[in-house]
DNA sequence: CGTCCGTTTGATCTGTGTCAATCGCTGTGG
DNA sequence: CCACAGCGATTGACACAGATCAAACGGACG
């Protein structure tokens, strides 16, 4: 096998201070459905605008500064979230330090989709985030007196579902530039859908988490960008900001 | 880019009889929950026995020969199933043959996890099967009637999205041995659920099935079988027949 | 007994990981 | 204001794991 820790996060010195550098979560009160950017794509949708109160009674909001932990890989799973605002990845650790990205969060997508007790992966804050919070159990009995709620919750697991069988194919079967160009055409669909404009994609993540989450290393993840630019399918000068030009030809490369 | 085609099933020259050499499906009446030996591992439990006449009205049968197609990628959904015998594989092909197995499904999965109005994979029974059929708008309703059923189906989905996560470490992050390794123990895991003696691993699928879900080629696939074995990790005269001789060794190497 | 197919094993080739150097931007201190 | 340190991104040279090519083996079936 190739593929070794090399500029790894260190194997985790499981010390007291896990919340390495970056700041720490800040709890609040929940600020109101009304005005949330999120509301109508996240699965609160599934309950009216006229009982949101019934959410805002059990809810709270955390504030996550970029760099931030949100929960830690084996920590118990006590609470779900909805993301408000900002952008999280979804990361594992082998005990050798090679690293995964299972997949970014974005405004609107729901944190709790698992039927394990603990996390399976560590939620870390790309971006300055906004969460909204709900303990479990609360969500447990929203879910009782809102059936479309878990309704929602199906459908959204559904589509995550879908997603994630996505990227299967992309690890298993494409070459570095496909799943880059995959990479870019599913982040730019989902952008889309929040109301960006289409062509272009924002990428707040680092080149070594898209690597991790590519299977690649930030070397090749670099010189697949280059390669897609002197094809012409994209263009950038900012390395976190890509214009994608030749939309149909990244879908094809990478299988769709 | 390397992995192109080879033994690949050619790239579907989308002819009328694409129901290739193999069985075709057959319908059947439904035969009874009661004596379903996949009601207690399926999402059917969710529905008390004093009920089942509820699904059984709605339910067919439909009988699969080993390397029959259920579904088409790209064919309209509108049913859903539950695997009641045998095993089935989960398969995407790209346009220049290459081959993804997204997954096995076996007795109890649910089939119809997904928000797509299209399959978006090929489903082929691996060896000799039996599904529960229900309409899709059946399920819908019975879902209505019976809460718990929508519950059952939100927890299945769930765990269904851990299992397809984990597969993503192992293809993005772990090399040939370690793959195996870790497919090895799960199934395992799924089939002493089901009833069988845990250590051992009944591989119905071929050598190319599992290179296809693992992202590797028959070659690299059975050089890590004699690896693994000369490891003493595993034993197996037959190859479809694998003893798990180290277990803990296994699941550490795939990094559980 | 011979063909077929799946599996295993061996030899070679190549893409991508590894090692290393440079570039560019940002923030800090003199 | 400029010099410098630090970090992320890019580019180049090289090595090796795993893909490719090739052949042999073994069981199933006619």
């Amino acid at each position: 096998m190739h593929i070794k820790a090399r500029t790894r996060t260190s194997p985790d010195t499981a010390g007291p201070a896990r919340h390495s550098a970056a700041g720490t979560p800040k709890r609040a009160a929940h600020s109101g459905c009304a005005g949330c950017l999120a509301r109508p794509l996240a699965v609160c949708a599934s309950i009216p605008a006229t009982e949101t109160q019934a959410l805002e009674a059990v809810a709270g909001e955390v504030l996550l500064p970029a760099g931030a932990t949100l929960a830690h890989e084996g920590d118990a799973r006590r609470e779900v979230y909805t993301v408000t605002r900002g952008m999280l990845r979804r990361v594992r650790l082998l005990p050798d330090g090679r690293r995964l990205v299972a997949g970014f969060l974005m405004v609107g997508d729901f944190i709790g989709f698992s039927g394990a007790p603990h996390y399976r992966h560590t939620l870390e804050a790309v971006t300055d985030c906004v969460l909204c919070v709900f303990p479990m159990q609360s969500m447990r009995s929203l879910c009782q007196r809102y059936p479309d709620l878990e309704s929602g919750l199906l459908a959204q697991a559904c589509s995550e579902l879908d997603a994630t069988r996505g990227s299967l194919m992309l690890l298993a079967r494409l070459g570095p530039s496909e799943r880059l160009a995959g990479f870019l055409v599913e982040l730019a669909e989902r952008q889309r859908r929040r109301g960006a404009p289409a062509g272009q994609v924002d990428l707040p993540m680092t080149r070594a988490d898209i690597a991790d989450h590519l299977g690649l290393t930030i070397e090749t993840v670099s010189r697949s960008f280059t390669k897609l630019r002197q094809s012409g399918a994209v263009a950038f000068t900012d390395p976190h900001r890509i214009d994608l030009v030749d939309v149909p030809a990244l879908r094809a490369s990478a299988g769709l």
